[in-house]
Formats: structure tokens, C-alpha cells, sequence
RNA sequence: CGGGCCGUGGCUCAGCUUGGUAGAGCGCCUCGUUCGGGACGAGGAGGCCGCGGGUUCGAAUCCCGCCGGCCCGACCA
């Protein structure tokens, strides 16, 4: 590269958020395209993301009393016919599989032995796993059921993006079953607030929380919650939804049971997910035009050793002396577990290596060349800071303050973001204002503008619909605190209990 | 699924209008000098020009069909 290159990701930020993502996604080496439409892989740098997330979900789930089962990938049509919403909202979008077996002809393969009922790919999972419960349960000694599943699911999306919207992507899904209204409500708004600890101590993510309007929900909950997040081009992300089902599917799959007063009631579920869209989230939440950042709680590697080995008699000597460095700090723990620390001893030479873990986002980086040798120090980096700012710190000191540094990087990234986020969070009580706000000055290609605007809203779906229309602006949720005062909708002029929060979104 | 644009080494693209057997930059490999911030030199590998058919002595180039991608709409974790 002859000429001097500011930053490492081409476009910027500011310059082509959409684009940005995506060179973020091949600088960071996280994922790329399949050869099967609307289908990615996900690398082993992106995927260990992935299991950072998951090992800590599980954990927090297992924490709420959840155990982990596996359901067939498989659904038979007839299941998802059995809730009218439900198959409205999915129906659209289903692979299906009509056949098992291939057959030669004429040098190709042609499908044949063709299935008596189609199978449905699962773009959810409530009607099977129903249709497990209901063999399940039979007394209320039965419940609450509490499942989780860790699996694939297939939607078969128009328009994909790496991480954000794939026709196959994973995710969790919970799955509870439970004798009263009151209990399932509780366990919603528990799942709720485990994805809003989740997002904010490891993911580093502030969210909201709130309620969807109706016509956000999920087809055939009877309510819908999640956290949403602000991503850089202020455009608001649903990172998380737990659904109140209430007895809709148990009505449909006859979970029933037999009381204590022992009649014969329907049970009371839930469903709970987050996915592989997290990475997309956080992706586009805490990089920046160098590429990926990651908070160090959910990074798979906190430090890489970079020994710098110019010249041949000393090379011996710093190798050794950066696997010691390792020792030392894999010897250290962070909230628990071992500091997770790699030692890139590959012969590439000059900022080549350095500007790698700059884009891969590890959250440390140390240096260590012949003349700390001399002086018994490391060079230390830090991801959240400025690529040149480095400091020479004795080697000895450096195992018991990782954990220290690594902790205020977490706090810094929850800091940034926060602040950017109430920056960018408006309250809006007139249209014009409202209209203004979210109308990009340059229409061929708008620029990062809007936010989350906090405005009354007096509860229709036609006001919803306009808004949507106009300015591509969505309700993201009905938040829980803060918002209830009484007011004038100002897009109806009638009256509104509450403020909602709106905004451009994936 | 509707409208627009586009498919040429791993990536970004030139070549196509006016048909004559394929190029550049980056990346990759080897060797050497380098290495504390994307280094330099020399040499080298790599392409059924998206797929199928047609026109032609001859097609990356012209014609038809298909497939795929991107953007905009509808839909969505």
C-alpha cells in the first residue's frame, strides 16, 4: 500500500454505514456469503463469539431453572395450520420438504418418493414442542415445564444481510409451560430481564425495554417484549423478544392438565429467543472505521502477545519471554474464567500483525521486542483507544492489571454507547418535529440521522401504518418506565396515555 | 415476489460500442533485505470471462433463455 491509509475499513462509518458493516464482517474474518442464497458461514472468529454468548445464556438460564432439550428440525404442516396467527405470520416464508429420496436421470438427480404430508423446516418451534407438551402434561404436578433449545431455524428471507437477516441462522428458543396466567406472565418479563442483563454487563449494549404495539408482535402471542438497541447509524435493533403465548398454543396443541381443584384447564406458555443477530448487533454497535471492537466479556481472546523479532540473536529470547508474559496472565482470571491470551508468533513482519487484531477488535494487544528485554517491560494497546496510543509498562505488573484494564474497556464501551444513545434520543411532541427528525437531508443517499424519538401515541394501528408509510419510522416498543404521562398523539390529535418509542430500524 | 443496475483470477475492476484466443491494482507463493505500526526488491502461481443455446471461419465482446448478486419496494429475529 503506497499511500498512508487513516483507518482500516473502507468506507467509513459515516460514509456508507451498510457497506462499513459488511467490510467489518471481512476485515474481523466473522463470516462470509454462501453459495446457497441467503445462507452464511460463519468463520471460526465470528463463531466464537457465538460460544461466548451461548456459554453465558446457558448459563443464565440454567441460573432460572431452565434445562436444555432438542426438538426435530422437522415440522408437519398440519401443526402450523393449527393457529391461525401463527401461520399467517410464518407461512410466507417456510421451506418446505415434499420428498426423500433422489433418483438418477438422465445423469441427474430428480426428487422423488414424494412425502403423504410436507414437512415444514422449522422457522420456530412453539407447535412442536407443543404438541410435546401436550403428551406431557396431564396434572399441574406436571408444570411449569421449562426448556430451552439451542438450534438452527430456516426463514426464507428476500433480502439477506450477513448476521442480521439470513435464511438460516441459530438462536435459542425457550419454551415454557405453566399452570397460571400469572406465573407465565412472570416468567416473560424474567426472560425479558435476563436478555437485558445479558446485553448490558457482557454485550456492553444499553436497551430498552418496553412492549410491542400489535402489530409488531409475535403472530399468536398475546404479548410481545423485547430490548432494543441503537446501533451507530442510530437505526434501533431488536436484539431480544420474549413472548407471553398465553393459551393460544396449548389451545391449538391441547396442552392441557388437570387442576388442583381438578378440573381440566389449558396450560400457559412462553417463548423466548435471541440469535446469531446479536453479532450483527454488536458488530455494528461498537466498531468503528478500524473494525471490530469487542467487549472484553463476550471476547474469546482479551490479549494477543505480538513479539517483535528483528533480528535473529535475540528472536530465541523474546519468543521466550512473550510465552512467559502468557503463562503469567492466562494464570490471571477475569470475572472467573481464565484470561484467554494468544501469542502470534508468525513471521510477518512490520504493523501487518498489529493492524490483524486491530480489526479482529481484541480488546488488548502487548508488544514485546528486544528492548523490553533489556528494560523488563511490554508495550500495551488498548482496542478502545486510539491504534498509536501504547504503553510501556514493566513486564512484572502487567498479569495483575489485565483484568482491571479489561474491565474499564467493558465500562468504556458501555459508556460510549450510552452516550450515544441518549444523544440521539429525542422527546417529540409535535409532527413537524417528528417529520423533521426523521427526513435524512440528502435523499439519494441519506446520512446517519434520527434516533429514538420518545412521542405520544394514541394507540392505532392506522397512525402506525402512515407513520410507517411516510417515513419508514416503526414503534420499536412501548417502553416500561418513564413513559406513562398523559398527552396528545400528534399525528391524531387525540389523546395518548403514554409515550412510545420510535424509530428507523432492521 | 415487482422495478432498476450488474456478473471477467481470492478482492476491486478495465477490456465489450467497432468479434481475432485475457489485463491492471491489491491479495497469495518463493528468495533476499526488513520488522517498535499496513515495508521494499526480484521472481512466480492463479481465469471453461456466471450457465446453456444461437450467429460466425472465429465470441469475454453480438442475439435469446436461464441462474446469481446488489439497490429500491413488500416481509422479517
Amino acid at each position: 500500500m503506497s499511500e498512508k491509509q487513516k483507518c482500516a475499513i473502507s468506507p467509513q462509518r459515516a460514509e456508507d454505514f451498510p457497506e462499513w458493516y459488511q467490510q467489518i464482517i471481512r476485515a474481523a474474518d466473522l463470516a462470509e456469503n454462501s453459495e446457497v442464497r441467503g445462507c452464511m458461514v460463519i468463520k471460526p472468529w465470528g463463531y466464537a463469539l457465538w460460544e461466548r454468548m451461548q456459554a453465558e445464556l446457558d448459563r443464565m438460564f440454567k441460573e432460572t431453572g431452565h434445562r436444555n432439550a432438542y426438538f426435530p428440525l422437522f415440522i408437519p404442516l398440519s401443526y402450523l395450520e393449527k393457529e391461525a396467527a401463527h401461520v399467517e405470520g410464518f407461512a410466507k416464508e417456510c421451506a418446505v420438504v415434499t420428498h426423500h429420496r433422489l433418483e438418477a436421470k438422465d445423469g441427474k438427480l430428480v426428487p422423488s418418493g414424494e412425502l403423504t404430508e410436507p414437512l415444514v423446516v422449522r422457522p420456530t418451534s412453539e407447535t412442536i414442542i407443543g404438541a410435546a407438551y401436550a403428551r406431557w402434561v396431564k396434572s399441574w404436578r406436571d408444570l411449569p415445564i421449562l426448556l430451552n433449545q439451542w438450534a438452527n431455524v430456516v426463514r426464507w428471507e428476500m433480502r439477506p444481510r450477513l448476521f442480521l437477516r439470513t435464511a438460516e441462522f441459530l438462536w435459542q428458543e425457550g419454551h415454557t409451560a405453566h399452570e397460571t396466567r400469572e406465573e407465565a406472565e412472570i416468567e416473560t418479563m424474567k426472560m425479558l430481564r435476563v436478555y437485558e442483563t445479558f446485553a448490558r454487563d457482557f454485550l456492553a449494549l444499553p436497551v430498552l425495554t418496553g412492549e410491542k404495539s400489535e402489530s409488531e408482535r409475535f403472530p399468536g402471542a398475546l404479548r410481545t417484549y423485547c430490548i432494543e438497541a441503537m446501533v451507530q447509524d442510530r437505526k434501533a435493533i431488536q436484539a431480544g423478544t420474549s413472548h407471553f403465548l398465553g393459551q393460544n398454543f396449548s389451545k391449538a396443541a391441547g396442552i392441557q392438565f388437570q387442576g388442583r381443584d381438578g378440573s381440566l384447564q389449558h396450560a400457559w406458555t412462553t417463548s423466548w429467543g435471541v440469535s446469531t443477530r446479536l453479532i450483527g448487533t454488536l458488530i455494528m454497535a461498537h466498531s468503528d472505521d478500524d473494525g471490530l471492537m469487542m467487549p472484553p466479556r463476550i471476547a474469546h481472546t482479551h490479549v494477543v502477545i505480538l513479539p517483535i523479532t528483528p533480528k535473529e540473536d535475540s528472536k530465541a529470547a523474546v519468543l521466550e519471554a512473550a510465552e512467559s508474559l502468557a503463562q503469567a496472565i492466562r494464570a490471571t482470571t477475569f470475572h472467573g474464567s481464565a484470561v484467554s491470551v494468544e501469542v502470534d508468533t508468525r513471521d510477518l513482519g512490520g504493523g501487518v500483525k498489529s493492524w490483524e487484531y486491530i480489526k479482529k477488535g481484541v480488546p488488548i494487544r502487548l508488544e514485546i521486542g528486544p528492548r523490553d528485554l533489556a528494560q523488563g517491560t511490554a508495550a500495551l494497546s488498548r482496542r478502545d483507544h486510539p491504534h498509536k496510543d501504547k504503553e510501556f509498562l514493566p513486564v512484572a505488573d502487567i498479569p495483575s492489571r489485565i483484568a482491571g484494564i479489561l474491565d474499564e474497556i467493558q465500562s468504556a464501551l458501555l459508556a460510549r454507547a450510552t452516550s450515544f444513545r441518549d444523544t440521539h434520543l429525542r422527546r417529540l411532541d409535535t409532527k413537524e418535529e417528528f417529520y423533521a427528525f426523521f427526513t435524512p437531508a440528502n435523499a439519494e443517499k441519506p446520512e446517519a440521522h434520527g434516533g429514538f424519538a420518545l412521542t405520544h401515541w394514541n394507540g392505532s394501528a392506522a397512525v402506525e401504518e402512515q407513520v410507517k408509510n411516510d417515513l419508514k419510522v416503526t414503534i420499536r416498543c412501548i417502553p416500561f418506565e418513564g413513559s406513562a404521562e398523559p398527552g396528545v398523539c400528534p399525528f391524531s390529535g387525540e389523546p395518548s396515555q403514554q409515550r412510545v418509542v420510535w424509530a428507523k430500524s432492521y
